[in-house]
Parts: C-alpha cells; structure tokens; sequence
DNA sequence: TGTACATCAGTGAACGCGCGTTCACTGATGTAC
DNA sequence: TGTACATCAGTGAACGCGCGTTCACTGATGTAC
C-alpha cells in the first residue's frame, strides 16, 4: 500500500518540529520564513504544506512540542527539594540566556505568543500548566492548587528575569540578575540556597 | 526662513513617536509596518524618512520615548513604601494586562528587543535603568548598588508575570496569577502587603 | 525472481501581497520688498 | 498692505524583495503478479 515505512512521514515530521523549533526560539516566529524553516530541514519549501495546515499550524505543534519536551526533561530530575534548586539554578544560569535557541520557549516566545490567536494560546496554556505541574509536584505541598499558583507565579518571574537578563547589554550586571534570580525563587518556593 | 513654526516638524516626529508606541505595543515590531504606522499618525508612508533614518532607529527612538514616560510617570508617585505598593498594585492589574498598547514597553516587547541590534539594546537597557532606580530610590536602603540590583530583578519578575498573565486562556487562574505576583513581588522588596 | 504498476512524499516554479525604502513632486507657509 | 518668492514638510507612486501559499509534477518505493 504505502509506498515508504509507515513511520517515514512521522520522522520527516518530527524533523521540521525540531529544526523549526530552534529557529523560531532563536529568530521568533515573524523572524522565521517557511521556505527557510524548510531548508533547515533539508526539504524544499513546497513539502510543507504536506505536514501542516498552515504557519500559525505549525506554530501551535512547535509550541506544543517544546513545551512537552520541557516537561519531559523535568520529569527526568529526581523528586524533592533538590530537584527545584537544580531546575532553578540552571534555568538562570549564563548558558541558558546564552542560547535562547536551546532553550525555554516560554522566554523565546511568550511576548509573540500573547499576539497569537486563541488555539495557540490554548495550547501554550496546557504546555506551560503541565511543566509548572511537575515542578509543583516537588514541593510536597498538601494544597495542590496553591502550590500550582506559587509556582506558576515563581515560573513566570524566571521567565521574565531570564528575559530580562538576555536584553541588558552589561554582561556583569545580567550575571548578578541571574544570581539574585535564584535567590528570589527559591525563597519563594520556600527552600534555604 | 523656516516654512513652519521651527516646533511644526518636532511636533509631527512626536506623534509619530507616540502612535507608533501604541501601536507597537499592540502588534510588536514586526506587526507594525512603517506605511500603516504612518496612515496611523494621520501622513503617507514617504514622509517617514524625514524624521527617522530606518525602522531600526524609529524602534530605537520609540522604545527611548516610552520608556522615559514609564519614568516620568514613577516620579510622579510619592516617594515611600506606598509608592512601591502602589506601583506594583498598578502594574500588576487586570486593567494593565487587558491593554497592552497603553502599558509598559518591556512586557510588550522584551523578547522582541533581545533580537534587535546593540544600539537598541543599548537605548533599552539605558532606559529601563533609569526606571528601576526611580523605584529603587522609594526603598530607602543605605546599599544603593544592592537596592537597583534587587529591584531589577523584582521589576523583571513583574515583567514576566504580566506577559504571562496576558497568554495564558484561562481568566481566573489569570488573575490569581496576578494576585500571586503582588504578594511575590511586595515580599521581594521588604513590603509588608 | 523479475517486471509493471500504483502510491504519495517531496519538488520547484509561480501566485498575489505587504514589506522597507526611494524619489521626483506639490503646495502651504513665512519672509522680503 | 499686497505680491513674488524660497523653503521644506509632506505626497504618492514605484522599486526589489521575501512572505505564506498553491499546484502540476517527479521519482523513489513497496506491492502484485
């Protein structure tokens, strides 16, 4: 019947989420062309279309795709309250500002995201939810919903100093945002540095 | 000698500048085209290159114009903890998040800004400074170096918390969000809510 | 086993459109006499 | 005071370019006989 594996067109696919993945959260979704994501790829720009609906499609399966992939590298930490110093410090670390194609979608994209049409933000919505639950998950909160809330809250301000510390032009003083970026989450998810 | 009133042209550039601040707070930089940008302050797109050399130096410009009213308007308040409490109250409200063409540059633009070249950056970092030593002058600490580096990162957080407040579909969780924030951020600063 | 065929992932040229930018010009205005 | 002039802020058409999208097609492949 089908004249390649089964799983051919499913690995094509993937391939354009990933590469487009790293272009969109180094270049942002406006700064990345569809004939350009698809050579990335090492496709041609018309086999595009085969794969997704339309851009805002692929936007939305991008974001989906990171955002599960971060998750997925959450889950990978083992449990407890080291867990949240280990995910707070490398989320504000020089590497992580240095390579924003490498790294959170949220701190790449969030700004565009808001511009972005409800299916989207829907699905940002779910993505970031299901990160922000796992690290919630490491509290040992009896109260769920306000573990959530505290670390939804912890996660965006991350989210923002980590922006923040990428568009300041002093080098030393991005450093000491980041230094003091950990010590104001952690304090607030209630751990001693 | 002069045709005009020798203030005409300056001010026909500050409308530019303040339409254009809307509207690029709205749809992001890349959302704005310079012709509709220039339908927008009530002239046709070929007068734009007789008061701005390129997109890139009305951005420069523009995020140097709102950023200065951000601090103009911090001036305002009346110095003190009620200052703060008022600011961050103010920033982290519903009303903000709900129109971000009227409010603050940096949660409008921030990863827009990351992607623009060192004399924008430059212009942002410059600016945003000055903003954050307005509010770090309200704390009244001995450690002037320490008071900007900590409101820096509080401001950042805030930053991030409205960006994220903004994206995120689900309207109580929204405000919740926000809530959380003025707490987190009121604690940060030594602020007893 | 070897060959003819049907499938369909991927090709690449073309589309209309809006982008940032340029430029020859217009016409309202303040000044000079 | 009235008129001719010089200035220059603003006009609007045009430019080349890359965008997102479409579509007739190609050609490598698994299947059928």
């Amino acid at each position: 019947m089908a004249r390649y594996d089964k799983q051919h067109k499913d690995q094509t696919r993937r391939r354009i989420l990933e590469t487009a993945g790293r272009r969109i959260k180094g270049d942002g979704v406006s700064g990345s062309g569809v004939s350009t994501l698809m050579t990335d790829a090492g496709l041609t720009n018309g086999a595009f279309y085969a794969h997704f609906t339309s851009k805002a499609d692929l936007v939305a399966n991008v974001l989906g795709a990171q955002l599960e992939e971060q998750r997925a590298a959450a889950v990978e930490l083992t449990p407890g309250s080291g867990a949240v110093e280990t995910y707070v410090r490398t989320y504000l670390s020089p590497a992580h500002r240095d390579v924003p194609s490498d790294g959170c979608p949220s701190a790449a994209l969030l700004d565009e995201i808001i511009r972005c049409d409800d299916t989207v933000r829907q699905t940002y919505t779910e993505g970031v939810l299901s990160v922000v639950d796992v690290i919630a998950s490491w509290l040992g909160s009896d109260d769920a919903e306000a573990a959530r809330l505290l670390t939804l809250a912890t996660f965006a301000g991350m989210v923002g100093t980590l922006q923040m510390a990428r568009a300041i032009t002093d080098p030393v003083l991005s450093d000491a945002l980041l230094e003091q970026g950990v010590q104001t989450a952690l304090t607030q998810l209630g751990i001693k540095p």
